[in-house]
DNA sequence: TCCGACCACTATCATATTGCAACCAGTTCT
DNA sequence: AGAACTGGTTGCAATATGATAGTGGTCGGA
């Protein structure tokens, strides 16, 4: 994780930025998760990052403009970490990981959910979430346009996770 | 880059396979410019990869079914390296990762006027591309659809890069 | 005011990965 | 035969990762 340029190849270029094994994880989880505090992406995520490693994506991220820290006004160590324009804009690059992902590789059912949704519902879906970020991370006044649906493409995503949890708690029970 | 799997989610699985600093590079010279053998790939790379970490990632490429080797007709020791349908279904990511560095990285002129073609020409073009992809490496018949334009997809990025180097070597002369 | 829970983050250390350079043996060209 | 080329491998130093424990500080309730 070096700094050097290597090329100045777009698909290298953003490598150098997102080319790890955890950076895009961490922004998959502040952008499905909500996760905004240290702690919640700690203990949070699926896969267990460590906490070094966490601080030190977080701080390579907002170093890059991907991230800005901002203090949350409850607690004066916490920080809450928000997404940026560009940011954001990752947004369709982690939705054709997913649906590659869902394609071709032994995804489980409760977390496929989110990327068919997000595969279906193709990049119309993905400009109304990215949309819900901006308002959520840059604020209020950062919409590109007015709400399309009474039920944002966000809770949507989430409801579909929580109904195929439930679903399977309730096999789990029944069987 | 163990093979352990740390959680069941589309976007984790794929970085599992994809999410390293090479491996999409590797993937990126196959597609666009079209090197099938290990000394094309070694040498005629941008960003100078180590011909231990080539030859890991073809081998690690090809276990995960993104890569075919086969032999090499002409010269016994040559093999040939062709994607799959995995492989060519990656193009997507690539050309979402292209477009946001293009937007918010330092790219070059020359190398991200295929960046520019491929983000204007949008997933019709992709779909051209990818289908010409298939009669390259998996066959002249596993074609999805015949061809809709005279001069393919890959011959169009390939004249536009061609075009820029050319005009940055005039104006060079010239100033 | 004290205590325990919580906060973001760091230190340490073992292991895994990367990257450079030299090297290899078989193959093809001349 | 000998040079040049083929797809690699080997050894080693530098770097990145990841598990665990610990830092100094904050907060809320008794």
């Amino acid at each position: 994780m070096s700094d050097a340029r290597r090329s100045g190849c777009p698909i290298n270029l953003t490598l150098e930025v997102v080319g790890d094994r955890w950076s895009l994880l961490v922004i998959r989880d502040i952008m499905f998760g909500n996760r905004r505090h240290f702690r919640e992406l700690l203990t949070q995520s699926e896969e267990r990052i460590a906490s070094n490693i966490l601080a030190d994506r977080l701080k390579r991220l907002t170093e890059q403009g991907i991230l800005v820290r901002t203090d949350d006004p409850s607690h004066k160590q916490k920080g809450i970490y928000s997404l940026t324009e560009q940011g954001i804009q990752l947004l369709p690059i982690l939705a054709q990981m997913a649906a590659w992902g869902r394609r071709h590789l032994p995804v489980t059912e409760e977390l496929g959910i989110r990327a068919q949704l997000l595969d279906e519902g193709g990049p119309a879906m993905w400009d109304e979430f990215m949309d819900e970020m901006r308002e959520l991370h840059l604020g209020p006044g950062a919409r590109l346009k007015p709400p399309t649906s009474t039920v944002s493409a966000g809770q949507r995503l989430q409801a579909a996770y929580e109904a195929v949890v439930a679903g399977k708690a309730a096999a789990a029970q029944a069987g």
